[in-house]
RNA sequence: GGCCCGUUAGCUCAGCUGGUAGAGCAUCUGACUCUUAAUCAGAGGGUCGCAGGUUCGAUCCCUGCACGGGUCACCA
């Protein structure tokens, strides 16, 4: 991929002279006293004065990315991605030779150092190398000091430099992860447990959308590569677990877009003898417990708006949220005929499949979405486009469901988890007639989870969070990619 | 998939109505023992995304393709 540029060549040379000079230039090994962010940390505060009294000695390790070569002493900078450490290296305290040796070191390289930490006349925390060791040789030149990676797909596809070059890239991610620890330990304190449910299943379910297909030799059967965890998880349920979570990827073979990665990460949870209303209150101590940690703030701004993420958030009901957005009355909307009448004149022929449900969707996100930046609840979701919720027990033809929106996305679905083994296999026998009807993502029967059910599954509610999703409004990223580490692209010929 | 935009040195970017390319950083050589976008003096580095076309001549205009970005459609 790389061609040879003269720089390379340099590089290798210098490569080729370590080696020549008995120095081992990929070493197993550094014996550090502290990390660069714990040293910055811990004495960045400190005097010009404490640190000369102290004599603090530490030997840490990094990559450098700043030489500032003098005649006699020179200046570089180490880091560990995150933070950054001066070194100062005299030619009188290292020697002559070893310090014609560490001016020779390119950027990206690895070195480990020993030393002792002052402050210079600027006031930077600066570590005096006494002694060093090389560490990794970097064979290929660095993006630029000033701009970083800029080129946003290379940023992707080379994720490595991106890291370590863009420090709000790496900080993104570090909060990601941060993220999903603390929603693990809120979840833990909840007496919840954690699982593991199959990655291939002979029936893809739990949510509406076309699967990537895979086929095992030795079975000689097709699999799908699953777009939910949900029917596993709810047989678990079944058998005995009162609240399980899983964290793990989703896979769906649809379009890729600035929310749209075909895999992505969802937290799914189930919680026994609970219902619908009881995971909208969970969901919002969780938003809470997010901001008291840290990982979220009150406010965070998306695309120029100020989102409040702090609970509690507003709930409408779906019908009149369509109602409210759009020019349709609610009899309008209850209307099936009248609806996908509609919703056909609105998408095109060519373009909807004429279900109540498909309606339902399309008028909802052409005319409710794009107005749902501040956190909201919809509730209460026609049964047509919930097949695996409980029927509502106030509201005919609803269910007890919600989803959480805001800045326009859809974050979470949760709901009273339909139980009754009749009703879901007469929902399933529905959704066969959407799917006769030209809907290719309708529910198939999933006969095995209809008899786990036929053992009782006890009253239960259970929610997916979109983790990527999450992560974007919590950091006020825009797009998908940036939230994922190595988003898919079109691999380069 | 449609439309719009981008692709020029390792990186970040300029490049006028068409006359075979420039800067900064990085690299190399030299000077410099508190620099921090270090400084000073010099040097090297390019199949202008790919393939065609128009033209005496194309980085520039046209067509196609590739990859990426944005947007719409699709997608819970």
């Amino acid at each position: 991929m790389s061609e040879i540029t003269d720089e390379i060549k340099v590089r290798e040379e210098k490569l080729r002279n370590l080696k020549e000079a008995g120095i081992e230039p990929y070493p197993y090994s550094y014996d550090l006293k502290e990390n660069i962010s714990d040293i910055v940390k811990k004495y960045r505060e400190k005097s010009e004065e404490e640190l000369e009294k102290e004599e603090i000695e530490t030997s840490t390790a990094g990559r450098i990315i700043a030489k500032r070569i003098m005649g006699g002493a020179s200046f570089f900078h180490i880091t560990n991605g995150k933070d950054k450490l001066q070194l100062y290296l005299k030619k009188n305290i290292v020697g002559n030779e070893r310090y014609k040796l560490f001016k020779t070191f390119d950027l990206g390289d690895f070195v480990g150092v020993k030393g002792k930490l002052f402050k210079t006349r600027t006031g930077e925390l600066t570590l005096v190398v006494e002694d060093f060791k090389f560490l990794s040789k970097c064979l290929l030149p660095l993006p630029e000091k000033w701009h970083g990676l800029q080129d946003k797909e290379l940023r992707f596809r080379q994720r490595y430099l991106d890291l370590f070059i863009n420090p709000e890239s790496r900080e993104i991610f570090e909060k990601r992860f941060k993220m999903i620890r603390e929603i693990r330990r809120f979840l833990d304190s909840r007496d919840y447990i954690e699982v593991e449910t199959p990655m291939m299943q002979p029936i893809p379910g739990g949510a509406i959308a076309k699967p990537f297909i895979t086929h095992h030799n030795a079975l000689n059967i097709d699999l799908y590569l699953r777009i939910a965890p949900e029917l596993y998880l709810k047989r678990l349920l079944v058998g005995g677990f009162e609240r399980v979570y899983e964290i793990n990827r989703n896979f769906r073979n649809e379009g890729i877009s600035s929310q749209h990665n075909p895999e992505f990460t969802m937290l799914e949870f189930y919680q026994a003898y609970s219902d619908f209303e009881d995971l909208i209150k969970l969901t919002e101590e969780l938003f809470e417990y997010l901001i008291n940690k840290g990982i979220a703030s009150e406010k965070v701004n998306f695309e120029g708006n100020e989102i409040k993420l702090s609970p509690p958030f507003q709930k409408l009901d779906f019908i009149e949220a369509i109602a409210k957005y759009s020019p349709l009355s609610k009899e309008d909307i209850l209307n099936k005929e009248k609806l996908i009448a509609h919703a056909v004149g609105l998408a095109g022929e060519d373009n909807l499949v004429p279900t109540y449900g498909k309606a339902l969707d399309y008028v909802f996100d052409e005319y409710v979405k794009d107005n749902l930046i501040q956190p909201t609840f919809i509730l209460n979701h026609p049964e047509e486009i919930s097949p695996l919720s409980k029927p509502h027990r106030k509201m005919p033809g609803r269910t007890e469901r919600f989803e959480l929106f805001m800045a326009k996305m859809e974050l979470a679905n949760g709901f009273s988890e339909l139980n009754d083994p009749d009703i879901q296999l007469q929902r399933f026998k529905e959704q066969v007639k959407d799917r006769e009807a030209g809907d290719e993502e309708a529910h198939l029967i999933d006969y095995d989870y209809i008899k786990a059910l036929q053992y009782g599954m006890p009253p239960a509610a259970g929610e997916g969070i979109g983790i990527d999703r999450l992560t974007m409004v919590i950091t006020g990223t825009r797009s998908i990619k940036e939230v994922i580490l190595f988003p898919l692209l079109k691999p380069k010929s």
